[in-house]
DNA sequence: GCAAAATAGTACTAAAATAGTACTGATTGA
DNA sequence: TCAATCAGTACTATTTTAGTACTATTTTGC
């Protein structure tokens, strides 16, 4: 299954949860018990945004988490990436030269593009678009994959 | 990050192979040998594209692999569906109830438009489109997200 | 100044998923 | 009948991911 892990599931709900009470400070307990999740789990994946800069953080007793850009700034590979490094289906369309039969593998080439094609969907839907009541929000009809250059 | 598991990166990698070759059987050890892989693993990743009808097989010595299909009846989505399961970013969006937040939460709904847009943009692939020159294929421009319903 | 409340950073442990292997059975052709 | 080949299953090892714990730093308010 292709999957995403459950630290950017978190992330997802964190964030929308945050941006729909931009003006106060979430503090990570509040939000663990909100979400039922561990305290310590909350802090990782909300640190992990801060540093991506999805966060602005405020130090110190009353201190807390809030929103460090506009929602619409907020892409969805943008929180993939942030708690699960850079969007790659496999190894070998991250850096060339770490599969031993490349030179014989005409395979790679296709994979960035398939890659491409995964992570332009995913820039396509930002936080935005999640805060947005779900009935209001279709699929696009025709989403692309490859075309031929005739 | 985003990735399929090494087994279907074989898969493609193999598929790709047989139909490059259409007219002969394919064994296990040539495979396995060709591609410097364990031949057990070769042969689970055959096993599981025949049962997905991507291969027939014919059994018996001088037996061996082709294709099961026209290579542009088989897409990476179906592969990828083939090696690892059913295409679902989360948990939560495969089956309902799974989650125990899911009445809090409202991003369950948002998951499945993504994931759609996801296996949308696999599904736009096929094997076929893989044996082609890299050069003759080019990313669509537009892939789309989300779009607002006015 | 000090205690309390909060984030920052890091390192470790536990759990789960994935990859790889081994073994036994079934089928076919020479 | 033997050897080559696929079919099925179960097991082990490895890697990745998730979760936790601990210490340091910053800020507020008394």
């Amino acid at each position: 299954m292709l999957r995403i892990g459950k630290l950017t599931d978190y992330g997802v709900l964190l964030l929308t949860d945050v941006a729909s009470a931009p003006d106060v400070l979430h503090t990570v307990n509040e939000l663990a018990e909100k979400h039922q999740l561990g305290s310590a789990t909350v802090a990782k994946v909300l640190k992990l945004l801060t540093k991506a800069q999805m966060l602005s953080t405020t130090r110190g007793s009353s201190g807390g988490y809030q929103l460090g850009c506009l929602p619409s700034q907020i892409k969805v590979s943008d929180i993939i990436a942030a708690l699960e490094g850079p969007i790659a289906l496999t190894e070998c369309s991250v850096h060339e030269g770490s599969c031993s039969i490349e030179s014989d593998c005409g395979v790679r080439t296709h994979w960035q593009v398939i890659n491409g094609a995964v992570s332009n969907a995913l820039d396509n839907v930002s936080l935005a678009d999640l805060l947005r009541p779900a009935d209001k929000i279709v699929p696009i009809s025709a989403v692309g994959g490859l075309s031929r250059r005739s």
